[in-house]
DNA sequence: ATCCTCCCCTAC
DNA sequence: TAAGGTAGGGGAGGAT
């Protein structure tokens, strides 16, 4: 193979010879040079440019479209784990000696519906066909078929299937286990005591009888509900159940209570957080419930191996040439699987039979490691020292914090750089005469580092922080790059090493190298910029570029082509590291291209050839789809390729993934994407966050506060370093999954965790207005929200702080979002500068206005929550906490000025013509309820809490520990939310209480969409209060200041206490923050506590009512179909049950659904000579089987398990 | 329609 | 030992 030859030969001159010949690129002779070894600027390398290229001439399969596979760990039900991994050997014993396997199947013909979800598709077909079975791949002849497996069904198939022998997987596998037949009979998934009532033994007959109630086909097990009639006949709240992925068949079901724990009760314990709340429920019910069948639901792995691979062959665009190849030849292992990249959720997609953690056990000292509190105190969360040492050696951190920083870079770079001209707006397609070019480093770690390990060239390695050595064999550390060679193998970037090692013992590890890398990206960029119209920043080892190249008219005559070999030749000189470079006409193809030239190589995608290139590629190649969107497709619409992808139906395409998606990824599949490349977007959001090694001591809440508050110091770090503020916050809390074990399957990894967020709106401490860039006010905020979710500190996992509602200069980033402009600029300053004037000017509206004029001009100026009602507020609204939508932050400078974005390219000269507009409309009209007047006149919506709301009598003050004397001191609002707090907080004493509680929130308006409240940080003397805060308490700054020295203190005192839910008198100061206990104080959460309104379907809120309601509509659900809307409006009633604002009222939710359930079974009795209602069953029942699933989704995201009905 | 909030997903 | 971060696109569902 010669290098430097041609890949492919050009379609517009057959015979030509190819562009090499034509041109010797500079690259070859570097090659050449390089391999003769004269050439001392070169790193050594192997001789190996004949080899690239004869690789990739032979068209040879050795490419992958998925080298880049990223992946994240999984971990599934031990019971299936154990069960596959017996099963292994098992088949593995049976290969040594094929004759020993018991053909136990003998004569069963089975047929797979589909898909399973404990086994994949392949691994049970295999396993039958090895004990003798026949496997059915289509069931067009029924006849033929003695057994059908399935997982679940849907209402219709279940009917189809009503005469079969319908049997879970595990029917299978258990049998094969055994080494004997199993009883079909005791996996049956269609109620087979029902169906073949034979007088078998149920050996768990419980079981079969309650999986024949779950899945309710036949008649014997409506005998379970039909006792009595009406309300009475319902299911007990009892048969409520949760499956997962542990449950045994074997678990005894007798002793257990009818009715477990899962208690309706209103007044439970309030300390246990709603999460946990719904948790326990789950959970309680699953222990209640006997194990049902197996039914472990770890995600099924996908089908068909990866064939993203292009032959090359097929492709006319190809041009090739190399300066130095880097590696021998490879031939890479089929990608076993397209693995998924979450997190460790036994449905989510890692769990899959070959999991990404190594397949050996972990050895038994890191094991210790995790019991040594002392070694814990050191190494994790606990230690005051983790957070540095943690983003010292995170890759991922650092490679997004560089990213950052090269983008900004950039940004200053290019400012003012225009785009090369445009002959009109663009197209997406060919005839808009771009040429981007997709630069993206081989194996880049890898690549670096061996710069400096010649000897490793050609060999697999990878980069992690695992040494080669020791305990190696079961590392988690996780592999950031590996070579070409490895790929080979099948290791895959992302993979832990004890897994890589699993493909390619052999496989050598190299250190983390940042500021060799960082040196080299810097290296790389330069030439970039040195040579591209415009570039953008796709990563550290990656890079788009626009380049002003002539058309190509001849292919072997190619600029473009030319241009690529060169900035190949010199990127290599300078570095050391091979790239490989994409060229075509937009940036989706440029992208397409980039990959198809790995490794070490170029590939000009031209027009005429896109469909060709495109039509076979997997979905998934497309930028943007990834497992979940793949596998979403491929499930609902059948849609696996690019081809399939181009011929979906456009509607049935948006209602799987959405009209965005459906959009954009439709014109990609045809090749266009109109998209510029961009370099001048200024960040909306600077976030922190550390899901690793997150590990506290038990009830070690000042463990907990420490992290927090460093935590924000961080964030707030981050903020200043980007010379921005933030008005809000969100605090993202990982908590362990109630039945993920303690110890994760990656060491001290997050592992399968319950995701909590909490938002709230900021302020300033400072003078800068309403944003904040103050450390301190972040974690303090960051540490209430934290009180707020109220996990125990042993069971967190994870922490991320976000702030967003940017502004620079006082401006908005949302509107300014050029990043030149507030940074180096020429204009800028005058520009901001009138910004901020007509801002004021906006404000000076506002506080002159009338009342009536208020409202519409403060909506105009200001924004956020309460920023509309440009009023101040003499007192504090009950609003904050009861999650009262609004808290007014009428905003200090109110520097809001924002513009539209209305075009892509606005530049900093622009601004001055951009629209002021509310930050937010959403909630310019929102009515704060209850506006109590003290030192100045409101407006007049304001109204006054209802007596009764605030009304209690001294007795019940003192049973929830309020002072009176204190109590009474309080407007009436305040009154009225510090009770509806206690209330809720505490079970009422005796009588109307309940219902008092409900009337507060029958007063506060729910608002659902309003910004979260807003905590301020006070200071310890009034003195210090800056306006913005003086206006977050709803006081106008001027009267506020003519206030009392004491007065202003008692005012700032009460606010917060009003925010830390303190009612009583003490006034210390002290807040929480140095006192460890606070965090157990029975507080009710800042912000979602919020007295909602409960979920409601057809006007009825109590579970008598809705109950009723489903017996009236289903009265003449044999003559009707019944009506969408009512269907969807159930739906969403019992996710609202479900929901954790609701407080996960699982219960109430099953006995909704388990009483419509045998309302369905009841009007549309199994007997088979019921004439033929025209399909009216089936969509009953569909409907039904919608909020199951919709139900499901709920509770599965709440407690990780499913809910059985 | 278009906005908003609160997510999930994706990419490196 | 091991260091699972981070910004942005987009959808769902609700308010305007
Ligand atoms: N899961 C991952 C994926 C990538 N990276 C880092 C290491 C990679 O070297 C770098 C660039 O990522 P690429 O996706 O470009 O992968 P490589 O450059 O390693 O390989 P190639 O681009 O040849 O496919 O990012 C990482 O740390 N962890
Ligand atoms: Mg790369």
């Amino acid at each position: 193979m010669m290098s430097g030859q041609l890949q492919k030969r050009p379609r517009a001159a057959q015979d030509g010879p190819g562009p090499s010949a034509m041109a010797p690129p500079p690259a070859k002779r570097r090659a050449e040079v390089g391999t003769s070894g004269t050439d001392q600027s070169s790193p050594p390398t192997n001789d190996a440019s004949s080899v690239k290229d004869g690789a990739i001439d032979e068209g040879e399969d050795y490419r992958d479209q998925d080298f880049y596979e990223p992946v994240k760990f999984g971990e599934f039900g031990k019971y299936m784990r154990n069960k596959r991994r017996k099963l292994k050997v098992q088949n593995a014993a049976l290969l040594e000696d094929g004759n020993a396997r018991p053909q136990i199947f003998k004569n069963l013909r089975v047929y797979v519906n589909g898909f399973t979800e404990s086994i994949t598709l392949p691994e049970l077909t295999e396993l039958l066909v090895r004990h003798g079975g026949e496997y059915v791949p289509y069931l067009d002849k029924k006849g033929l078929v003695t057994h059908i497996i399935a997982t679940n069904l849907t209402p219709s198939k279940r009917k189809e299937f009503a005469k079969y022998k319908v049997a879970t997987p595990n029917w299978l596998v258990e049998s094969a286990e055994q080494g004997r037949l199993l009883d079909w009979r005791e996996y049956s998934l269609l109620g087979a005591k029902a169906q073949y009532e034979s007088g078998a033994t149920f050996g768990e007959g419980t079981l079969a009888s309650e999986e024949a109630a779950r899945l309710g086909t036949q008649t014997g097990q409506r005998s379970l509900f039909s006792m009595g009639v009406g309300r009475h006949g319902k299911p007990p709240a009892g048969s409520l159940a949760v499956s997962n992925g542990d449950d045994r068949p074997t678990a005894s079901t007798s002793g257990r209570p009818p009715h477990p724990t899962v208690s309706t009760s209103k007044n439970v314990e309030t300390r246990e957080s709603l999460a946990e709340r719904g948790a326990r429920l789950a959970r309680e019910a699953l222990r209640a419930q006997a194990a049902g069948p197996l039914h472990s639901f770890f995600a099924q792995s996908p089908g068909a191996p990866n064939t993203g691979t292009i032959p090359a062959s097929t492709s006319k665009s190809v041009s090739v040439e190399l300066p130095a190849a880097p590696t021998r030849p490879i031939t890479p292992a089929k990608s076993t699987s397209t693995l998924p990249a979450t997190t460790d959720s036994p449905t989510k997609p890692n769990a899959l039979t070959r999991s990404w953690l190594p397949s050996k056990e972990r050895n038994e000292r890191t094991a210790a490691l995790l019991k040594d509190e002392d070694w814990l105190a050191k190494h994790t969360s606990a230690s005051p020292d983790f957070l540095a040492g943690y983003f010292a050696q995170s890759r991922l951190h650092w490679i997004s914090s560089f990213k950052e920083e090269l983008k900004d870079l950039i940004a200053t770079k290019q400012q003012g750089k225009d785009l090369p001209k445009r002959r009109g707006k663009l197209t997406g397609g060919a005839v808009d005469g771009r040429t981007i070019i997709h630069v993206d480093f081989d194996c880049f770690f890898v690549s670096a580092g061996l710069t400096s390990r010649p000897e490793l060239r050609g060999k697999p390695v990878a980069v992690c922080h695992a040494r080669g050595k020791g305990e190696a064999a079961s590392s988690t550390s996780e592999i950031a790059s590996c070579s070409y060679e490895a790929r080979a193998a099948g290791v895959r970037n992302g993979m832990s090493l004890g897994r890589a090692r699993d493909f390619c013992p052999e496989i050598q590890t190299m250190p983390f190298e940042f500021e060799l890398y960082r040196s080299i990206t810097l290296k790389f960029y330069e030439i970039l910029l040195s040579h591209a119209a415009y570039i953008q920043v796709v990563s550290m080892d990656e890079c788009l570029a626009e380049v002003d190249v002539p058309p190509t008219i001849f292919r072997d005559q190619d600029p473009a082509l030319d241009l690529a070999r060169r900035i190949r030749r010199e990127v290599y000189d300078a570095t050391g590291c091979q790239a490989s470079i994409g060229i075509s006409h937009n940036i989706l193809l440029a992208r397409l291209a980039m990959r198809k030239a790995k490794p070490a190589n170029i590939f000009h995608l031209f027009p005429e050839d896109v469909d060709e290139f495109l039509l076979p590629l997997d979905v998934d190649a497309l930028p943007g789809i990834g497992w979940s969107l793949r596998e979403k497709l491929q499930r609902e619409l059948g849609i696996k390729t690019i081809r399939d992808l181009r011929q979906a139906a456009p509607a049935k395409l948006a209602d799987a993934i959405g009209r965005g998606n459906s959009k954009k990824f439709t014109s990609f599949a045809f090749g266009v994407d109109d998209a510029e490349l961009e370099s001048q977007k200024l960040r909306q959001s600077v976030s922190t966050e550390v899901n690793y090694g997150i590990r506290f001591g038990p009830g070690r809440v000042d463990q907990v506060e420490r992290f927090v508050r460093e935590l924000g110091d961080e964030t707030a770090k981050r903020l200043r370093t980007a010379g921005l503020k933030a008005r809000q916050i969100v605090l993202h809390v990982m908590i362990r999954h109630p039945d993920a074990p303690v110890d994760t399957p990656k060491f001290l990894g997050h592992g399968h965790v319950n995701q909590e967020n909490r938002t709230s709106a900021l302020s300033g401490s400072g003078g800068g207005g309403g944003a904040t860039d103050d450390g301190g006010v972040v974690g303090e905020v960051a540490w209430r929200l934290m009180s707020s979710i109220g996990a125990p500190a042993h069971e967190l996992r994870g922490f991320g702080i976000q702030l967003t509602k940017l502004e620079r200069d006082g401006v908005s980033v949302e509107t300014v979002h050029e990043k030149g402009q507030s940074r180096l600029s020429f204009k800028p300053r005058a520009v901001l500068a009138a910004a901020v004037a007509n801002e004021a000017a906006q404000a000076a509206v506002v506080s002159s206005s009338t009342n009536a004029e208020i409202a519409t001009a403060g909506s105009r100026v200001t924004s956020g929550p309460a920023k509309d009602r440009p009023t101040r507020r003499d007192v504090i609204p009950p609003a904050a906490k009861a999650g009262q939508p609004d808290t007014l932050v009428l905003d200090s400078d109110s520097s809001e000025a924002e513009s539209r974005p209305d075009h892509k390219h606005t530049r900093g000269m622009d601004m001055a013509a951009t629209r002021l507009r509310p930050r937010s409309r959403q909630s310019s009209r929102s009515v704060e309820p209850y506006i109590p007047t003290m030192f100045k006149p409101t407006k007049k919506s304001a109204r006054a809490a209802p007596k009764s709301a605030s009304q209690a009598a001294p007795e019940e003050l003192l049973y929830y520990g309020i002072d009176p004397e204190t109590f009474m001191s309080f407007d009436r609002a305040l009154q009225a939310e510090i009770l509806a707090d206690a209330r809720r907080s505490k079970p009422p004493p005796g009588k109307a209480k309940t219902k008092n509680a409900r009337k507060t929130a029958a007063v506060a308006p729910t608002k659902q969409q309003s910004a979260p409240p807003e905590i301020i940080v006070l200071p310890a003397s009034p003195a210090e209060v800056t306006d913005s805060q003086i206006r977050a308490m709803q006081y106008d700054p001027e009267i506020f200041r003519e206030l009392g020295k004491a007065t202003q203190a008692e005012q700032v005192e009460l606010h917060r206490a009003r925010q830390a839910r303190t009612v009583t008198g003490d006034r210390t100061a002290r807040l929480h923050r140095n006192d460890p206990t606070a965090y157990r104080r029975n507080r009710p959460p800042v912000k979602d506590v919020t007295v909602r309104p409960p979920p409601r379907f057809q006007g009825q809120t109590e579970l008598s009512g809705i109950l009723d309601r489903l017996e009236l509509w289903m009265g003449t659900a044999t003559d009707r179909a019944p009506d969408r809307g009512d269907v969807d409006a159930l739906g969403r009633y019992i996710e609202k049950c479900a929901a954790r604002e609701h407080g996960h009222n699982l219960a109430q939710a099953t006995e909704v659904m388990q009483w419509w359930r045998y309302l369905i079974d009841s009007t549309f009795p199994p007997a088979a000579d019921r004439p033929d209602d025209g399909g009216i069953e089936g969509l009953w029942r569909s409907g039904y089987q919608s909020v199951v699933e919709r139900l499901d989704r709920v509770v599965e995201k709440a407690t990780g398990q499913r809910l059985r009905l």
